[in-house]
RNA sequence: GGCGAAGUAGCUCAGUUGGUUAGAGCGUACGACUCAUAAUCGUAAGGUCGCGAGUUCAACUCUCGCCUUCGCUACCA
């Protein structure tokens, strides 16, 4: 009896518009793997949902001015749409915001309250009085227990690295106003993964063997688990999410990352409500397949198994994690905000035939480290590997079969073809094989082979010769290849659908399933419609325009990091270093008083003390940023930057001797910038500064004081920061 | 600055526990064929496997250092 197979994807967080990277991490990939399930004979249920509470959801709420419900609504039906544009074969596509999650969040949440492992802290938290509000973990720093750094926060020690809580902190400070925060009582509750340690780690070694887990996600449990498990809190003061159910914690919700997981049980019991035990709690007959991008590993491995488990339910646990890296667009990351890349809702009206999209995603999946979309490796990908090879061996057998021998098919399996047909056979069960084990792109690739083993055949048999010559011989290797294209159209079907049915269609077939590869008896007397062109080539011309629309040149057109804008924000000024002296919370940095020119001198903080010393420095008249946005250093508000040349591992700060002081930088030809408002660094830095052949300047264009051009001493060449 | 991941043919990627001349597809060149969507088939060129040491009889594979890229993060501002 084989085992049923429960398959989900990552649940997409519903404010987020997927674009094709989010989409062939997860969604796409998990759908190939349940078609192939489901032809191959198991039986499969595939789900998703999507994930709606949370902080995100509330602000998107806000900003919009609508209820976190209406949004909801809005951005789920937008994820609907995009994967059913994509031909995603969701058993049932759920929601976090349905009843069922609130119940079997709950219930998995008492099951584990009532086994002890949940920590009701009745904690202080730290409050900070000045601020009125609680302060999340990142915002207190102290002295480190374990190492006694001084500067570790709350959630993390940065130079042991161990995980912390803000209360283990010594001399805990507000990190927003350096007040120490006090202790307020706030309850919350916490996870005992440390009392589950040894059971999860059982968990580990089984699942990760039997199901033999990719690379990348057994280091990165690993590492997790190196890096020690804690207690992790698993409420929040929020109003979206699932309420607590627990005396003295009704005004607050569970915490995403432990109501989220809990989406695929209930998003199961929402659309199978008499069944959905049956997947969740046979652990023995069940295997449960989870697909999703690397970054969600930990969530997979460590802490929703550690739900389950804790819970004392049978509940059925992560089988085979799918894992995949990231996929980049033309180079860089794909960025909803910049308009880079391309998104789900993008996909309709470039109006590409969807089974093109899969092929490419899926044909690039990255599976063993990042992969990078780019249009001409899309137009290549298509037209060579697909179309070339596949939809012109349809298109080849077809009409040559039809020209010379008509209707209908004679089917009986020749003699002198069995060779072809074994090799043919060969590489059907090789594919079948990497489907099974979520090879997907390696299946993929076999199943181009065996259009290519087609076409070799073809052409090294010269049916065209033989159709003059030995006419039934000739007949007999078109058959063959005709069962190679049935074999072909049926593999092809958890990758491209609608592509499959069409081809099984050319040649009078229906979808089987991939129990049948090999048994072609079915042909024996079909009709064969006339053949069709599969696909049209894609046109490099309409391809590039895409380039064009999508390549982030908008980006250029529209926001322009022109170094010359950018340059137009900024104002540098002359100041003298009339006090220095290093940070008293800090290492590196120094706090210098700088006189500009200005009523009072300004306090700034400088990373310089690895390259100069406090003497050095003083008295020295050096560049600075004078209009920069304030920026709190540990504890001391910088007010501007002091400008140093860097290259490689060296820094030069200016000295300008012969520069007054709160006298202003200008471009050649160009007045000084006066009198600016703040700006934020990245401004800043958008202006390009550099330093070549010693001269400062942008883009070759130099920069000067009135005593003449800005130049640099030791350092002939660099950034200017 | 810290942590993590990565660096293999022009491009996109494979390379299992170290073991013969490092692979595939695409692209390129040349040739063949002509049934087919100028598709197909063959041959070839093309890599000091980021750089430098070390361990070993043997290193793309292990160790150390360095360089570069990306991500996260910070006492970059």
């Amino acid at each position: 009896m084989k085992k049923k197979r429960l398959i989900t994807s990552a649940l997409p967080y519903v404010n987020n518009v997927p674009h094709l990277g989010n989409i062939i991490g997860c969604v796409l990939s998990a759908d190939v793997y349940a078609r192939y399930c489901r032809a191959a004979g198991y039986e499969t249920l595939y789900i998703c949902a999507t994930d709606e509470y949370g902080t995100a959801t509330e602000n998107k709420a806000r900003e919009e001015g609508l209820s976190p419900k209406e949004i909801c609504d809005k951005y789920h039906a937008i994820h609907q749409e995009i994967y059913q544009y994509f031909n995603i074969s969701f058993d049932f596509f759920g929601r976090t915001s349905h009843p069922e999650h609130i119940e079997v969040t709950q219930a998995i949440f008492s099951d584990l309250d009532k086994a002890g492992l949940v920590l009701e802290q009745e904690t202080e938290q730290t409050y900070c009085e000045v601020d009125q509000m609680f302060l999340a973990d990142r915002y207190v720093e102290g002295t480190c227990p374990h190492c006694g750094y001084e500067g570790a926060r709350g959630d993390q020690c940065d130079r042991c690295g161990k995980l912390l809580q803000p209360t283990e902190l010594k001399n805990p400070k507000c990190q927003v106003c350096g007040n120490p925060p006090v202790l307020k009582k706030t309850k919350h509750l916490y996870l005992d993964l440390p009392s589950l340690e040894s059971r999860l780690s059982e968990f580990h070694q089984r699942s990760s063997i039997q199901g033999k887990w990719a690379h990348n996600a057994i280091t990165t449990t690993q590492g997790w688990i190196e890096r020690g498990i804690q207690p992790r809190p698993i409420t929040r003061d929020l109003k979206w999410g699932v309420p607590v159910p627990k005396a003295g914690f009704q005004n607050k919700v569970f915490y995403v990352w432990f109501d989220a997981p809990i989406g695929y049980i209930s998003a199961t019991k929402s659309g199978y409500p008499d069944t959905w035990k049956d997947w969740w709690f046979d652990p023995e007959g069940t295997q449960l397949y989870q697909f999703m991008a690397k970054d969600n590993i930990p969530f997979h491995t460590v802490v929703f198994p550690a739900s389950l488990i804790g819970s004392g339910q049978n509940w059925t646990l992560l089988h085979h994690i799918a894992s995949t890296e990231y996929l980049n667009y033309e180079g860089g990351k794909f960025s909803k905000s910049r308009s880079l890349g391309i998104f789900g809702t993008d996909l309709k009206e470039l109006d590409i035939p969807i089974d093109l999209w899969r092929f490419y995603l899926l044909f690039n999946r990255p599976e063993r480290s990042d992969s990078n979309f780019s249009w001409d490796g899309f137009l290549e990908d298509i037209n060579s590997n697909f179309i070339d090879n596949i939809g012109n061996l349809l298109n080849r057998v077809l009409v040559f079969y039809q020209k010379n021998y008509g209707q209908p098919l004679d089917g009986a399996i020749p003699a002198s073809q069995v060779g072809f047909l074994d090799q043919v056979k060969e590489l059907g069960a090789t594919a079948l094989g990497l489907m099974d084990q979520v090879q997907i792109k390696d299946g993929l690739k076999t199943i181009l082979a065996m259009g290519r083993l087609g076409n070799k055949y073809f052409h090294d048999s010269e049916p065209w010769k033989g159709i003059k010559e030995d006419p039934e011989k000739t007949k007999e290797i078109l058959v063959a290849l005709i069962y190679l294209l049935h074999d072909l159209g049926q593999l092809l079907s958890p990758y491209m659908p609608q592509t499959a049915e069409e081809i099984l269609g050319m040649l009078g077939q229906k979808k089987r399933g991939l129990t049948g590869l090999g048994d072609w008896s079915s042909l024996a007397g079909a009709q064969l419609p006339a053949p069709a062109i599969l696909f049209q080539k894609l046109e490099k011309k309409r391809i590039d325009s895409f380039k064009d629309r999508f390549s982030g040149k908008r980006e250029l057109v529209e926001e322009g990091p022109d170094p010359f804008a950018a340059w137009a924000k900024v104002e540098i000024k002359v100041g003298k270093i009339i006090h220095i002296e290093p940070h008293p919370e800090a290492d590196r940095l120094y706090v210098e008083k700088i006189d500009l020119g200005e009523d009072q001198p300004r306090t700034l903080v400088s990373g310089l003390k690895a390259y100069y010393s406090a003497e050095e420095l003083l008295g020295r008249k050096v560049l600075v940023a004078s209009n920069l946005k304030p920026a709190l250093l540990r504890g001391v508000w910088s007010q501007g930057m002091v400008l140093a040349v860097e290259k490689r591992k060296r820094l030069e700060v200016v000295d300008l001797k012969e520069a007054e002081i709160g006298e202003v930088a200008f471009l050649e030809g160009e007045s000084p910038n006066r009198a600016l408002p703040e700006i934020e660094l990245d401004t800043f830095f958008a202006a390009q500064i550099r330093v070549k052949d010693h001269r400062f300047e942008i883009e070759g264009r130099g920069l000067s004081l009135a005593f003449g051009p800005l130049k640099s001493v030791e350092i002939s060449e660099g950034k200017v920061g």
